[in-house]
DNA sequence: ACACTATCGGGAACAGTTCTCAATCCCGTA
DNA sequence: TACGGGATTGAGAACTGTTCCCGATAGTGT
């Protein structure tokens, strides 16, 4: 479900609600994130498009995290990684490699995340804790780096 | 188990097998890490023990975390935050409050546990990623600041 | 006590990110 | 299509958390 022009046309929207626009710099990084198949920082986005000012990245990706379109993940990489908003894409988690720092998704089925809500609801209510989203992070070895 | 005096030998033995000394600023590091009852930020280290100086704290927190005895969180709230590492306390998890960014433990038990790892197996053999450890954040409101 | 090395502390340096501001673009309106 | 006005851009300066540097100090083994 969901076409690149169905992605372009919400993420135009949601833009719209927060009175900004579509520019074609944001689309640019929107693509690169898509074409990325993963969280990628903010050097390499500017690898891939060589055009796009650093500056102007780092305040589009800004605006987007804010609108909602884009997410970004801080880890002790050096660089933070940046994505689509999980309900542009879906509901994943990451696998961080210790020996790299490359990260990558993972999917852990419905079942699974069935589970895990209760299990944090269960714990979380009685610190008297809102509970609203989580991200579960598995550290450990990628295969490029096991080889 | 594990009183105070247990706590210091573990520290020193492994700040020795590193080569390291248990020096007094180091003491105070991992004493006021014990009070903190949780994760906390440099600048709070340092309001707990004002003669701590700044470039020694860092260093000594990298030091020690280098041994294998303090844990650092990275999360977008500005400041890293230190912890004891886990085999010094316990196997715990992160409530993050989105409105004021403090960072409380929480523990999910061991039937929990124990699922999330085989979940976890699954999921990354199949990747060809060879899981070490996991962390998983909860985001949400805190009890202050639902208020 | 001595020599030798680890550690300390103050400040400079560094790196990733954010801010500033004049120039430009884009949209709605006529 | 031309115009007015606010949003956006891009280059570089500024900012901020953290690390590095280095002379002074403290601890340890002999």
């Amino acid at each position: 479900m969901g076409t690149a022009l169905d992605l372009h046309r919400t993420v135009r929207e949601r833009l719209s609600d927060h009175g900004q626009r579509y520019t074609n710099g944001r689309q640019e990084l929107v693509e690169s994130l898509v074409a990325a198949q993963g969280p990628v920082t903010l050097p390499n986005l500017l690898l891939a498009r060589r055009t796009l000012p650093q500056s102007s990245a780092y305040r589009n990706l800004l605006v987007m995290e804010q609108a909602g379109v884009v997410r970004r993940l801080i880890h002790n990489t050096g660089h933070a990684h940046y994505e689509l908003a999980e309900d542009l894409t879906s509901h994943h988690h990451h696998l961080i490699c210790e020996s790299c720092g490359a990260i990558s998704d993972i999917e852990l089925g419905n079942r699974v995340e069935n589970a895990l809500d209760k299990a944090f609801e269960d714990a979380t209510s009685a610190a008297g804790f809102n509970a609203r989203h989580h991200s579960i992070d598995i550290y450990g070895e990628c295969v490029n780096c096991s080889a």
